[in-house]
DNA sequence: CATTAGATTAAGGTAACGTTAAACCTGTGT
DNA sequence: ACACAGGTTTAACGTTACCTTAATCTAATG
């Protein structure tokens, strides 16, 4: 499977001769002309890597990359900057690049950091499938393994991880108690079904404002639970 | 500063030769004269550049050219070699060499191929592949093998260092005891050792404040450890 | 209001993690 | 070749956090 690399630069010059050059490299390359398509194009392209200008319209790249980094994206950031101000390079590293090339660079320098990148990082398989579920407030990092609220971390304990992560992945369907045991839990589990009562009743300290009004995990009586679903997303009621 | 060149050649004639040279055009020489010798100056001298001669006592320029990216290092090398051989220069550059000349050539000729190099990678102080993770009060240079702590620097083995840099590579992402073994001691292990373990513990006692409360390294109960990740720095908030 | 299903809480057992010391390598100098 | 030192690994033991059970409390249904 082609590396699939974000290109962000509004000089159409410079963003072509990139594109034209990591394509012959053997690349899936993508461009985008300012700081705000970055996340347009985040989910549905899913880059392993992003070579990101300084100058952007919108916004910048210090922005773009901190935004990124608050949104708990690891993915590698070359940053380009056509100032030589090492400042400027300062700025960026402190904001979460990984590394940084001043203009004027030759494409087979760029190329040459991109490989050192991948080298760096490719030892992991599958750096692009880190799949997020977001529900609303509610974000749930499956490599990280990691939950947030409202941009906050909660710590949850490694059942109640997976359970949650479970009912995310059938986000929307109503599981029976004996299903969630079967998907979270050994195969054959003995004990009783209430168990998972008290896993739900966990999370739901953890994760809903109020534990008796969920937003999230709603009981669906005499067959058992399910996580909100996309369409009910935001029931908007009194 | 003057730049930094490393002479590898065995042959006392040629070594000095070009050493005489480089001198006269203002470089920092040092040589030595076998493969293996390479790896004893690296840090004390630090060069910008290496002259590596291809057949050397001890470890051939293929070998040193090899080990040296393995480390991660990136200086810029120039191979020589006494053969024509195309496949000789092909060899030299699929481990990493930048350029390659043939035996014999003009001191005039390695001068200006040198030149040609640093014009390539002077847009960046020091050396290119030189990462710096900076995480909160802690650093770690991957080409000078030091990790500092409130720029306080720390002393770790070869074992500590390759895993706190493994875990910086995938910061934020929860590592598991397998892909630790894979990713630094370099071999599938089956069944059950503690070995990292131990290890981490260790480097808990030398980076973090209190071993107890950890800052960096984080144990994920039933999967692994992970570093902390780029958001959770600084949750400052009352 | 009785009955049933779900929610909550506390307590004990246990598997996973942390730590330490000792054994085992490996390279260096005498 | 030998002993020594630093580093790594193994193994044993201590500790903690988590899961489960079970008992009690609260909300829904008829």
């Amino acid at each position: 499977m082609k590396k699939k690399i974000l290109v962000v630069d509004d000089e159409p010059s410079i963003s072509m001769l990139i594109e034209f050059n990591l394509k012959l490299a053997g690349y899936d390359v993508r461009c985008v002309h300012d700081g705000e398509a970055v996340f347009d194009m985040l989910k549905p392209f899913r880059p392993d890597l992003i070579v990101l200008d300084l100058m952007l319209p919108k916004m910048d790249g210090i922005q773009v990359c901190r935004e990124l980094r608050k949104q708990n994206n690891a993915v590698p950031i070359i940053m380009l900057t056509a100032l030589q101000d090492v400042t400027d390079r300062i700025a960026g590293l402190d904001n979460g690049a990984d590394d940084y090339m001043t203009k004027p660079f030759s494409p087979q320098e760029l190329l040459s950091r991109i490989q050192a990148i991948f080298r760096r990082t490719q030892s992991l398989p599958g750096n692009s499938d880190n799949i997020v579920h977001d529900i609303g407030r509610l974000s749930v990092f499956t490599e990280q393994r990691e939950v947030r609220i409202d941009g906050r971390e909660v710590e949850l304990t490694p059942k109640e991880f997976e359970l949650l992560l479970f009912l995310c992945r059938h986000r929307g369907k109503v599981l029976s108690r004996q299903q969630l045991l079967h998907g979270v839990w050994d195969y054959h589990f003995l004990g009783d079904t209430r168990i998972v009562d008290v896993h739900i009743s966990h999370l739901r300290d953890k994760i809903e404002r109020n534990a008796r009004t969920p937003e999230y995990i709603m009981t669906v009586r005499n067959v058992g639970y399910k996580l909100t679903g996309p369409a009910a997303a935001d029931s908007s009621l009194a």
